[in-house]
Parts: C-alpha cells; sequence; structure tokens
DNA sequence: TTTATATTTGCAACCTGGTTGCAAAACATC
DNA sequence: GATGTTTTGCAACCAGGTTGCAAATATAAA
C-alpha cells in the first residue's frame, strides 16, 4: 500500500515522513496538477507552510514540477518518465476555463517556435486555455 | 508631440489626462512589456493604485493588453495592430532570462498544438526563455 | 535504551503584488 | 462661477507565498 509511496520518496531521496507520503497520495489521486490552496482545502488540519515546504522538497529532488498556469497561481504536478529527461518539462499544459483544473498533457510536445534572430531559445512555456474532456 | 498620443488615447475612448499620457509614452518608449512595478519604479511619485487603474482602463479599451511572464509578474504592452484583430495576442512572448524583460513576438504566431481528444482550444499562452537580443 | 544531533512540523508573523473605499482634486458642462 | 462627473492619492486590505523560531519527531551515537 503505502509501502510503494515510501519507496518512491526514498527514490527520490526524501525521508517518507507520514505527511510527505499523504501529500504524495493527493498528487497521484488527481490528474490534474495541485496548487497549495489545493493542499490546503484537501488537509485542512495542516499548516501550509508545511504543505509549502513539502512542495519545495519534493520540486528539489525533481519527484514534482510546477506550473505557472498563466493565471498567477502555481500548481504543481507529479514528474511523468517523460518529465525526468531533463527535468524541464517539454510538454504542453492545458487550462480548462470550466472547472480551472490544469492538466499535463505529457504526450502531448512542444512544438518547435520560430524566434527572431538573436535570441536564443532556451525553454519555453505553453499553455494552452480551453475546455477539458471532462467539462466538455 | 504628445498630440499624437492625446489622440492615440481619445481614438480608444480613453479620456487624455496628463498621468494617462505619460503612462503611454512609458510604455512605447520601451521595446518590453512594464510590471506595474517598473511604472512604480519610472513614476517614483506616483500612487500605485493610479498607476494600477490606468493599465486596467488601458487594457479595458484594448490599447494594451497584458502578459503573464509564467514566473507570477505580470507585464503590459502597447497592442500591436496585429494584437487587435481578435483582441487575444496570438504571438509568442519571450522572456529574458538575463535582464527580465518580457518581449512581444508580435510577428511570430504561436504555432498549432496538438490536443487530446475531447480537449478543445479556445487560446493559448506561449512564453518562451532564453535570451534576447540585447543581452547576447 | 538512553542521550545527543539533525530534521520536520506548526505557529505567528511578514512581504509583495494586486485591489478597493473614500475623500480631495481636477475636469467638463451648464 | 456652480454643478456633476471623472481621476487621483492615500490608506488600508487581501491572497499567496515565504521565513524565523521553538516544539515535536525522527535518526544516529554512545
Amino acid at each position: 500500500m503505502n509501502n510503494d509511496l515510501e519507496k518512491e520518496l526514498e527514490n527520490k531521496d526524501i525521508r517518507p515522513t507520514a505527511m510527505r507520503i499523504l501529500v504524495l497520495q493527493a498528487l497521484m489521486k488527481h490528474e490534474y496538477a495541485m496548487s497549495l490552496n489545493d493542499l490546503e482545502m484537501e488537509f485542512e488540519n495542516v499548516d501550509k507552510s508545511t504543505l509549502f515546504r513539502t512542495l519545495k522538497t519534493f520540486e528539489d529532488k525533481k519527484l514534482i514540477h510546477c506550473i505557472n498556469d498563466g493565471n498567477g497561481s502555481v500548481k504543481y504536478a507529479i514528474c511523468k518518465a517523460t518529465c525526468l529527461v531533463e527535468h524541464i518539462d517539454k510538454h504542453v499544459h492545458f487550462l480548462c476555463l470550466k472547472c480551472n483544473h490544469t492538466y499535463c498533457l505529457t504526450d502531448f510536445e512542444i512544438p518547435s517556435i520560430n524566434l527572431p534572430v538573436d535570441f536564443t531559445f532556451e525553454s519555453a512555456n505553453v499553455i494552452v486555455n480551453g475546455v477539458c474532456a471532462n467539462c466538455k
């Protein structure tokens, strides 16, 4: 059961405390990326600084990546195998205008983008806005 | 001189106060998009709520558009002819990792992006990170 | 197993950027 | 110039994110 999650954490060099297992569980449970606020709702009795630091730890250890949804809120999602290659998420994100959930479209790579002369490409952030399958 | 700017404002149905002319001037002067904070620096003696409301007015009247630079800061840039077509900016934005300036690459359209079945496209936000021509 | 050491958590407080209510100032209209 | 409307400045607020510090918990050493 939680052994899997414990191992998951230990693999990433994160000590598997009760709190961290719960947060990881929550992140896995949802198919969309969660904000700090989403987690606060999920665990009402837990301090937000704890959740914040948990997320930071996860991010440092590359268990999750964060996404700026283009509206000011930051959301976190588990890194899939494809994320890990270079730790920069090269996939497209999708913000549903109805439910406000952000999805990692891990199977959809960012298309190549032209730039003016003398501008060099490092990475790109692509957020598509629209309506997701659940809200359709 | 300022007559041009005054007309610019009046064309968009914005009353050309001294303050607004100055803000418009500032926005035109820079080739990159400005944040509320950038404007506060530029006009140290002006209250930020005034600048804030000025930007909101400009945005409402579609004189400028705002860009979320993917790092949490919102920046504003004058709408070019190409912006105006549908009032949604369909062009790519570029955040320079050295100077932290955001550029509207108005000549570079967002490429078409594939989505999973049942996800519908409404608009997209593309922010490329890299090094701009000035910092190269 | 007990003690010493390091890590994690909760609380309170803070900071920043964005936002609003309200009164004074500036402007337009009669 | 008197009247009504718009704009501005001030103060205060709000949300999200962030930090310092002490208490609680876990780990390592004796």
